[in-house]
DNA sequence: AAGACGAAAGTGGTTGA
DNA sequence: TCAACAACTTTCGTCTT
């Protein structure tokens, strides 16, 4: 028993800190000072290196004016997992000239024809690769449809080759599969999107892809922040155009009702959903419920019952409801 | 008339025997 | 595998603004 309070309590303590501030460990500032051309980090305060040997994803150029700077970059393309070879197969030419310039002769071109056909052929040789390139075009598709941002993806198509080489992928849908690990992908980066949203946006019914998505966090031992009803504040507020003091005063009455315990085993959607209501009330820019339940893709009944809740349990009184 | 409310029955997922 | 269960949904009649 006390165990086990002990452990989440060690949790939450480590957890905080290391996702986002920085502290030495010497005078416990919280200044660190990124020097790239060194490849180190350095503490603000007392100039203890915190780290080093950083890969430095800058420029591998010296350039003497801005413009310069602008033209000039690392060579070749970065490494993305979201291109189903990582984008570092070679590529032969399609223009039949040699090296110098020059036009080839007919012999020479007829073989590099040939060369050129089994290179594109082995590219996408393995039936793995061959899976990879169709998943990561539906995994572009999908994204985009969600507009779902670059690194969010690479996450996702990351997840989805452990998923292949853990043979996860076999006997199931490639699109099912794939909106599962966008949707992981989501929950990991803390940006979570509603599983009904995902479904829609794939041919995938919910019920698969749910299926999909538990098996993946139990094969590949993956550990999913609890959903947070906050982290969807922002995305249900900008859809219904709401203005930054509401989501604040969300954010306020959602942290109340953690603690007031009230959000234990409720469905974070609804809580958002509810939330909102109250402080869109509370700040005289009133939604319906049932606009509020249709962007968190609850029902009114759930809004209202949360809501009830809500106006209850932390004691908001009709007069700050009112006016 | 639109929105809010609440009761009652139905649904899908989890848990424990 | 099945029943019990909690949370959520659907549906619908009634009340309030």
């Amino acid at each position: 028993m006390d165990q086990a309070r002990a452990a989440t309590q060690k949790k939450e303590s480590t957890a905080e800190p290391s996702s986002k501030v920085i502290c030495c460990s010497e005078c416990g500032s919280t200044s660190v000072v990124e020097d790239l051309t060194r490849g180190e980090r350095v503490c603000g305060g007392c100039g203890l290196v915190l780290s080093d040997h950083r890969i430095d994803t800058g420029a591998e150029w010296r350039a003497f004016s801005a413009e310069e700077s602008d033209n000039r970059s690392r060579v070749g393309a970065p490494l993305r997992y979201t291109i189903h070879d990582k984008g570092l197969s070679t590529v032969i030419d399609w223009r039949d000239r040699d090296i110098s310039g020059r036009k080839l002769t007919p012999t020479r071109r007829s073989e590099i024809y040939r060369l050129r056909r089994w290179q594109i052929r082995s590219r996408v040789h393995s039936s793995m690769d061959r899976n990879l390139a169709q998943a990561m075009s539906e995994l572009e598709r999908l994204a985009s449809q969600l507009g779902i941002p670059e690194p969010i993806r690479e996450h996702a198509a990351l997840l989805y080759r452990k998923s292949i080489l853990k043979k996860l992928v076999r006997g199931r849908s490639i699109e099912a599969m794939v909106a599962a690990t966008l949707y992981a992908a989501c929950r990991v980066r803390q940006k979570p999107r509603p599983l009904d949203e995902v479904a829609d946006a794939s041919r995938v019914d919910r019920k698969k892809l749910g299926q999909c998505y538990r098996l993946l966090l139990r094969s590949l031992n993956i550990k999913i922040p609890l959903s947070n009803p906050i982290d969807y504040i922002s995305r249900f507020a900008s859809q219904l155009s709401l203005s930054s003091p509401v989501q604040l005063r969300t954010v306020e009455i959602l942290k109340q009702s953690r603690d007031m315990g009230l959000t234990i085993g409720r469905d974070p959607l609804g809580l958002a959903a509810a939330a909102i209501y109250v402080a869109s009330i509370m700040l005289d820019e009133r939604r319906t419920q049932r606009e509020i339940a249709e962007v968190a893709r609850v029902t009114e009944v759930t809004v209202r019952n949360r809501y009830k809740e809500i106006v209850r349990k932390l004691g908001i009184d009709s007069m700050s409801l009112s006016g």
